[in-house]
DNA sequence: CGAACCACCTGACGGC
DNA sequence: TGCCGTCAGGTGGTTC
């Protein structure tokens, strides 16, 4: 579930009470998710001391003094939460123990997601971050418009293909597309430079109040310490197709574009 | 380059 | 109650 708001609140929430922290012991309770076998990756982070935690597009990163960095994909259900040592829970997939005898848990119930132990030298050279575009938080907008303007695909694709713009998914790109009154099956090319940069400053706009208020919980979502975001209820179109515009009043429509699901205003983001 | 598939998994929900 | 289809915050691969 997590897109960029949802990873960042987690990161901060990770850094706030982990950094310092030593992971005094790891736990694969489902090693199925461990991208590499138990015998390599436990040496490699063991006795690592936290330096600090942070994200890349819609990835989670805890690196460690050592340089080490472990690297968390939560595609739709993962989890990572940090708080009191409890029993293994049924969707637990790795568990490290700290040194103060607290448990940092990666659970994620459909398996998609994983975690990965990186050295320096190979954290750069890994392929999926390597492949991701710009963070959106901290490109110009008009930086941004570029990457689309000559492209012939629908823009709602291109705003969740990770190579243009990283950390979007599937309820921020059609937030703000709504913001900026964009039909989610316009072509790159045809929308224009102007509504193409307020786009990009739209989505701005909704990672950053998304963040402010702690993510997006639909179903799976917590944050660092397990509690739900609070953005679920700003949505003005994710979820709510047959509900009506809160702009315009108008009956919220849903098309699929790029196999995803997109909801839409019909009037305030007219086709064209 | 782009679109339409399928795959990976598990669970929740609605219809019959 | 149970079975079945559909859907879900993501990404990767194949094929046309």
């Amino acid at each position: 579930m997590p897109e960029l708001p949802e990873v960042e609140v987690i990161a901060r929430g990770l850094h706030a009470t982990l950094a310092g922290r030593t992971l005094a012991g790891v736990d694969h309770v489902d090693p199925t998710r461990l991208s590499e076998g138990a015998e390599t990756f436990v040496p490699k982070v063991l006795g690592g001391v936290v330096a600090r935690v942070h994200r890349r597009a819609k990835v989670l990163l805890i690196e460690l003094e050592s340089g080490m960095t472990l690297a968390f994909h939560l595609k739709m259900t993962g989890r990572v939460v940090h708080g009191l040592m409890r029993p293994v829970h049924r969707h637990d997939r790795t568990r490290f123990t700290l040194d103060d005898g607290s448990l940092l848990s990666f659970a994620d119930m459909r398996r998609f997601g994983y975690v990965r132990a990186f050295a320096p030298d190979e954290l750069c050279c890994w392929e999926f971050l390597c492949r991701c575009g710009p963070e959106p938080l901290e490109t110009d907008p008009a930086e941004l418009a570029e990457r689309v303007l000559n492209r012939n695909g629908r823009i709602k694709a291109l705003l969740l293909d990770q190579t243009v713009v990283a950390g979007v998914g599937n309820i921020y790109a059609d937030e703000a597309l709504h913001r900026a009154g964009v039909h989610p099956r316009t072509r790159g090319r045809r929308i224009g430079r102007a509504r193409a940069q307020r786009l990009f400053a739209e989505l701005q706009a909704v990672l950053r109040q998304a963040i402010a208020e702690n993510g997006s919980s639909i179903r799976d979502y917590v944050n660092a310490s397990g509690d739900a975001g609070a953005f679920q209820n700003s949505f003005a179109v994710y979820g709510r197709q047959g509900e009506t515009c809160k702009g315009c009043g108008a009956t919220l429509a849903a098309v699929k574009v790029a196999g995803r699901t997109s909801t839409f205003c019909p009037k305030c983001q007219p086709e064209r």
